[in-house]
DNA sequence: TTGTATGCGTTATCAG
DNA sequence: CTGATAACGCATACAA
């Protein structure tokens, strides 16, 4: 294994210089820096990243907390993408990830989760689907021991940001358009899971078009569940002209019912997941794009490590309808 | 931030004597063992695996190579099952996980990648999706420099392991059960990707189950692309009794092409992915358990990691029918 | 601008 | 059976 001991031998030049060079550092003549890079060339040198996250103590390293969903793996390809995109724009940036799922640090206490995280050497985490109830994970965020950033939520701190798009807004355009489309008065809003953020931000998007538009807003919890949503429309459906859902599998599974009673109404959902290009029905939905979500939340991360205060970053969205024959190939 | 030192010095005794009770070696009194397990009670000790990484060359570090499909995202559950297995099991075991993808080196020379992968200190790597194509790997595997396990490959060696299930077979007897249960002669057989270890072993099995049945078989190759799929079926279906596919996707794509031509004829899959369960129509195919696949995978690499000679292991598989009231939740 | 020396938290070797 | 102590590869304060 070639090192940076290598380096600076064969390019006639000290250790620390090697690593200056490396770090671009700004005290270092052209001529040296050339000698250095050469070396660096000529030895095929990559410097090792476990050595140099031990050394500064600013490791680079970053931790992404998933949640995964035990309900169904037709959701699968949102996590996907945020791992893809994390792990691109990590790599472009020459950070270190590790992938770390709550199940991992369930029942942790806070000192326990930071050990955890110490232990290895994390210096930024990027958290994925936290939800109200996770107490310990919000403390871990309040201490401000690392610097976060957080998927949809709305917690602002100086070692902290947020990162998603605006929920309520997107509810309100996806199902303002729905509505439009089809001169709707009686609407069916099934929602998302109790003590969820992007529950509670749709859910706000929904009543204020529920109040512009004048319309009758009937509200049920569908907690993201397919056959939830689907057993709400069989129950409140008939009597409506619209049904919104908070998800795309809630969609689907409100379509079924629809489809089951032998009636139409339109339906919306939420997150343009491929699995809406399969169920027959078009419905309007709020596309994500969910690897540009995790590359921001690095690329945040990246920010909050150069000591910059932490912020809330509003990502767009987009309304789209989702076609077999777009999707396949 | 605690370390192995505060832990010597709660316990009063030296820091090689806590690193010795921490790894489990042999001669320590079982007084000391007590006297150090307690200080690490105590203090609520978590070893530094950066550090540990480090110090011992076997780093307890292994990556997991992916290969992310640009084509649909309907199959990201396949990964995912593979992320989650191998990282639960790792962390079962203690080991750090990266996860790369092959677009991360992509075009690198055999140096080029050995140098990528020891400067994070990894000593195992676990490689899924690989094919013909990839030469730089094989070298990889061939020269032995790391443990690892293949998924779905015949490639043994002393450092090399190959972890999957026995596809030839699995696809007989889905192809089997299909023809048993609707009596067929002609089948048109779509093969998926060539120079794909699965896509040849696959096609091992059709071609023995067409000659022990003594079946017509016609082979055509879809490239796992439900498009492809789709037009093969339309082009070739009519006339055939059965239509068998190496994937699940491609299935969909040829049972579509045969509600457009408004003909009935049996079909089956390959990988038991949950959008099976939405295309309204049953089909048979084979479920395999990625997460178990990814897990065994791990505990393979732990077997190299102790000296143990690479070998092959088969994992089971089943036949299924995946029904939409049997996904939805 | 460059080099020297020390430390990061472990593991491992070798005395005791 | 236990304890110094030297690596591991790099970063960095400080000296030159």
């Amino acid at each position: 294994m070639v090192s940076i001991k290598d380096v600076a031998k064969e390019a006639g030049v000290a250790i620390s210089t090697v690593s200056k060079v490396l770090n671009h550092y700004p005290n270092v003549s052209e001529s040296t820096k050339k000698k250095v890079m050469d070396a660096v060339e000529r030895l095929n040198f990559v410097p090792n990243q476990v050595a140099a996250a031990l050394s500064s103590k600013r490791s680079g390293r970053i931790a992404l907390l998933l949640k995964l969903n035990m309900k169904t793996k037709a959701i699968d390809e949102i996590d996907m993408q945020y791992i893809t995109g994390a792990i691109s724009k990590a790599r472009e940036k020459n950070l270190d990830v590790i992938t770390v799922f709550y199940s991992m640090i369930e029942g942790m206490s806070l000192e326990e989760m930071t050990r955890y995280f110490a232990s290895q050497n994390i210096s930024g985490i990027i958290v994925f689907g936290m939800t109200n109830e996770d107490k310990v994970l919000h403390k871990l965020i309040a201490s401000e021991t690392f610097k976060m950033v957080i998927i949809d939520a709305d917690i602002v701190n100086g070692s902290t940001s947020t990162v998603g798009v605006d929920h309520a807004k997107a509810q309100y355009d996806v199902a303002e358009k729905t509505i439009r489309e089809n001169t709707c008065k009686r609407v069916l809003y099934i929602a998302g899971m109790k003590n969820s953020y992007v529950t509670e931000q749709r859910l706000l998007g929904m009543k204020k078009l529920a109040d512009d538009k004048k319309l009758k807003l009937f509200v049920r919890n569908g907690d993201f569940s397919e056959l939830k949503a689907r057993e709400l429309t069989l129950k409140y459906g008939k009597n409506k002209d619209v049904v919104v859902c908070a998800s795309d599998l809630m969609a689907i599974g409100a379509m079924k019912a629809l489809t089951d009673m032998d009636i139409f109404r339109p339906v919306c959902g939420f997150d343009g997941i491929i699995l809406m290009g399969y169920v027959g029905k078009q419905m309007n939905t709020v596309k994500q794009d969910f690897a540009a979500i995790a590359s921001k939340a690095v690329k945040e991360l990246e920010r909050l490590f150069a000591g910059e205060q932490g912020r809330k970053v509003v990502m767009p969205h987009k309304l789209v309808r989702l076609k077999y024959e777009d999707i396949i190939c």
